[in-house]
DNA sequence: CGTGTTTTTTAGAACAATTATAAAAAAATA
DNA sequence: TATTTTTTTATAATTGTTCTAAAAAACACG
C-alpha cells in the first residue's frame, strides 16, 4: 500500500455517487500527490480491481468508471425524473445462479423505466 | 435499407451467441461487400442501436458487442472462457418491476461469474 | 426520365482511453 | 548495507471509435 495507491483508493471512497472516471481520479490525485501519472493510477485500478477492493463499471458511452460499494444493488434509471435509485434484492445472486446455472461472482443489474415516486404521481 | 446496412444486420443476426465486436462486424461483412468501410459499420451500428433494431454490450475488457435479440434475457460474462452467453428468466422484468415498485421498460442484466460448461469442466 | 437535393458510403485522419515500455525511485529482503 | 524486487514515472504505442470531406447512391419532383 504506497501513498499513491492510498491516495486513489482515498478519492474513490470519497465519492459516494458520481463513480469517477479514471481522469477524474487522476485529478483528484493530483492534489495530494501532484508528480502521480497517470500510469500510477491505471496500474491501481488494475490492482484494487484484481483484489476486489473496487468495482470497474463500464456504460455504453464514455470511458470506464469506479466503485467502491460492493453491497449488491441493481440501478434504476428513471426516464421521467432522471434520476438513479438503487434497489436491493436479497438473494438475488443465488437466485440468479440457480436460474443460469452458473457462479455468480458479481452482477450488475441496470433498469430503464419509471421509478416509483413518478409513477405514483401519474395515477 | 441499403445492401450495407442489410449485410451488418445480417452478420449480427446470424450471430447466436458470440455477440460480434464491431471489427468482427466488419470482417464478415467484408466477405460479403469487399469495399465496406469500418465507418460505415460505425454509422450504422449507431443508427441500428438509435431504431432500437440492435442492442450494444459493453464489457470491463475488449470492446463493444452487439446483439440483436430483444427477448429479454441477461448476459453471462464468464471469466474462465470470456464468452458472453444467454439466458432467460421468464417474467422477470414483472417481478423486477413489482420488488422496486417501478415500470420497467427495459433492463440489462450483466452477470461476471463462471458459465455452465466451465464450471462443468472444472468439476 | 433528367436534374437538384439529401443521404449514405468510403478512406483516412484525428481523437480519446488505455496499455506497454524502460528507466528511475522506493520498498523489501538478506 | 547491499541486493533484489516492486512500484512509479514519463512517454510511446496501441486500440477502439468518431470525425471529416469527397464520392456514390438514393430520393424527390417538375
Amino acid at each position: 500500500m504506497t501513498k499513491q495507491r492510498a491516495a486513489i483508493l482515498e478519492v474513490i471512497r470519497s465519492d459516494r455517487c458520481r463513480h469517477y472516471t479514471a481522469e477524474e481520479i487522476y485529478e483528484l490525485a493530483k492534489q495530494k500527490l501532484p508528480t502521480i501519472s497517470r500510469a500510477t493510477v491505471y496500474n491501481n485500478l488494475h490492482a484494487l480491481e484484481e483484489e476486489q477492493i473496487i468495482r470497474k463499471l463500464t456504460a455504453e458511452v464514455g470511458s470506464a468508471r469506479y466503485d467502491s460499494s460492493f453491497i449488491p444493488h441493481g440501478h434504476l434509471y428513471c426516464s421521467v425524473c432522471g434520476q438513479i435509485t438503487d434497489f436491493t434484492i436479497p438473494d438475488f445472486a443465488k437466485v440468479i445462479g440457480e436460474r443460469a446455472e452458473c457462479i455468480v461472482d458479481s452482477y450488475e443489474l441496470k433498469i430503464r423505466g419509471i421509478c416509483k415516486e413518478c409513477k405514483r404521481a401519474n395515477e
